[in-house]
DNA sequence: GAGGAGATCGTCT
DNA sequence: GACGATCTCCTCT
C-alpha cells in the first residue's frame, strides 16, 4: 500500500497529538466491557449511549484503542435505510443473531464498515461505529492506515486516521474475514467494547450521512466540539 | 476550504 | 448488471 503523505509538523504540535486523554493498557483492561443487556435495547438508545466508550483491539501483544465520538442507528425492519429492511441474506445474517455481536460488511469495493448489532434476538437493529478519537496506539493505526508516522502527521490530518467509517475499521485492522460476527461484550475476544466511566459533556443528534433513504430520521450521534467527527467540518 | 468525480468489488436481484 | 451506511484526489474559488 503506498505511503499517504500528510503536512509535516513541528516537535510542539506533536505534543497536543496525544489527543483526548491517552489511556494506558492497564486502564484499558481494567475497563469492564459492556454487557449484553446494554445492546438489548433499541438502536437509538445504544447509539446514543454507546458515545463516550471505548472501542477495544488486540493486536497481538499490543493494545489499540479509541474512544467512540460517533455512530448512527439503524432499526432493522422498520428502517427503509438499513440493510436488514430487505430481510435476511448470507451479508446480513449476523444482524438477525444476539445483540453485542460485531457486524463487518465490505463496501465501494474498498472499505469495511463496522456495526454493532442490537435489540433483542431477530429485530436486527445496530449501531453503525462512525469514527473514535484515538486513546492508545496511535503509531500502530497511522501504520494501518498507510499514513506517515505521528511525529510526520499534522495536526490538522491527524483526524484522517479515524474519522469516517472505513477510516476507523483500517486503523483498527477490522475485516469481515477477521471480525464479522464477533462477540463484543467478551474481553477474551481480540475486540470489545468497555466502559472507564467517562460521559461526553454534550451529544448533537442530527440526520444520518451517506444514505438515500429515511434521509430525515436524527439517529446520528455525535460529540459536540469532537474533531474525530467525519463529515465536513464535523457537522 | 469546498465541491465533484472516479475508483473499486462484494452483494443482491 | 446495478448499486452502494466511502474515501481520495483533483480542480476551482
Amino acid at each position: 500500500m503506498p505511503t499517504r503523505h500528510l503536512k509535516a509538523k513541528d516537535e510542539s504540535e506533536r505534543s497536543s497529538l496525544e489527543v483526548g486523554t491517552p489511556l494506558t493498557a492497564r486502564v484499558l483492561l481494567a475497563a469492564p466491557p459492556l454487557r449484553r443487556e446494554f445492546f438489548n435495547r433499541d438502536a437509538v438508545t445504544v447509539g446514543r449511549e454507546l458515545l463516550g466508550k471505548l472501542l477495544i483491539r488486540r493486536d497481538g501483544r499490543r493494545l489499540l484503542a479509541g474512544r467512540i465520538v460517533e455512530d448512527e442507528a439503524y432499526l432493522g425492519a422498520l428502517d427503509p435505510a438499513a440493510h436488514a429492511y430487505s430481510g435476511r441474506t448470507l451479508r446480513n445474517a449476523v444482524l438477525f443473531g444476539p445483540a453485542g455481536h460485531a457486524y463487518v460488511y465490505f463496501i465501494y469495493g474498498n472499505y469495511y464498515c463496522t456495526n454493532v448489532t442490537c435489540m433483542p434476538e431477530g429485530d436486527a437493529g445496530c449501531v453503525l461505529l462512525r469514527a473514535i478519537e484515538p486513546v492508545l496506539g496511535l503509531d500502530a493505526m497511522i501504520q494501518a492506515r498507510g499514513l506517515e508516522s505521528s511525529s510526520q502527521t499534522g495536526i490538522s490530518q491527524i483526524r484522517l486516521i479515524s474519522s469516517g467509517p472505513g477510516r476507523m475499521s483500517e486503523a483498527l485492522g477490522i475485516t469481515r474475514a477477521r471480525d464479522n460476527g464477533k462477540d463484543l461484550t467478551e474481553r477474551r475476544s481480540d475486540l470489545w467494547i468497555a466502559a472507564d466511566g467517562y460521559r461526553p459533556e454534550r451529544v448533537i443528534e442530527t440526520p444520518r450521512i451517506g444514505i438515500t433513504k429515511a434521509v430525515q430520521e436524527p439517529w446520528r450521534f455525535v460529540i459536540a466540539g469532537n474533531r474525530f467527527v467525519s463529515g465536513k467540518r464535523g457537522s
